[in-house]
DNA sequence: ACTCTTATTAGCATTTTTGCTAATTAGCAA
DNA sequence: TTGCTAATTAGCAAAAATGCTAATAAGAGT
């Protein structure tokens, strides 16, 4: 749901946790070491992105390693773009695409 | 301040009014007759898409005609990119470009 | 001036979001 | 089992967002 994926886009450190992960994944220890409000709060953040699919996590043992879902960043920046007439290739199985 | 554009971005029915205003100018009596929220309530969700700077507006005489304000989508897609490492080229006064 | 239309602002109640501390779960190792 | 680290969940208070009705402003026309 979009809805969900603005939502979770709204708050700063939010972004500023999909920011961190463009290096690559981070388990949710680094990620919350990086902010000023508490682990829990952070844990929280955390989750919201996980609920708006931004995230997704993978248990590592004792810990839990998150990355950024890259699709659905994608969508979210073409949905942005048709606002303003932006073709966006959706690309979603594009089985004939020469038609002309 | 970009984070008043993803606040602004984080209710469905503002971003209805981006989505509307994809055909062009609108009047805010014509866009407000899209929603089956009061009036005054649109007028705010208006005023805060103008705040966000991603509508600008213009009188013409009684009635007030929004427009979309591309640019600032353009840069909010573009900071959503970075987040999976897609170039994004801001171009602000690209003097040279191919130094190599 | 008065009136009509268009749109915004004020003021308020309700809901949602945020952020904290305390409590809990999950896995690993003795 | 106990203990330790990593992380989430519970519960609450404070702040922000939402949406309504009533009141106000701003233009155009009479």
């Amino acid at each position: 749901m979009q809805n969900k994926v603005f939502k979770a886009l709204a708050h700063p450190d939010r972004r500023k946790v999909l920011d961190l992960l463009r290096s690559g994944p981070k388990l949710a220890g680094d990620l919350a070491a990086e902010f000023d409000s508490s682990w829990p709060t952070m844990s929280r953040h955390i989750s919201i992105l996980k609920d708006a699919d931004l995230l997704s996590a993978e248990r590592q043992g004792n810990q839990i390693l998150y990355r950024i879902n890259t699709s659905v960043v994608e969508d979210t920046a073409s949905t942005l773009l048709t606002f303003i007439g932006v073709a966006h290739n959706d690309d979603k199985d594009d089985k004939k695409e020469a038609a002309e």
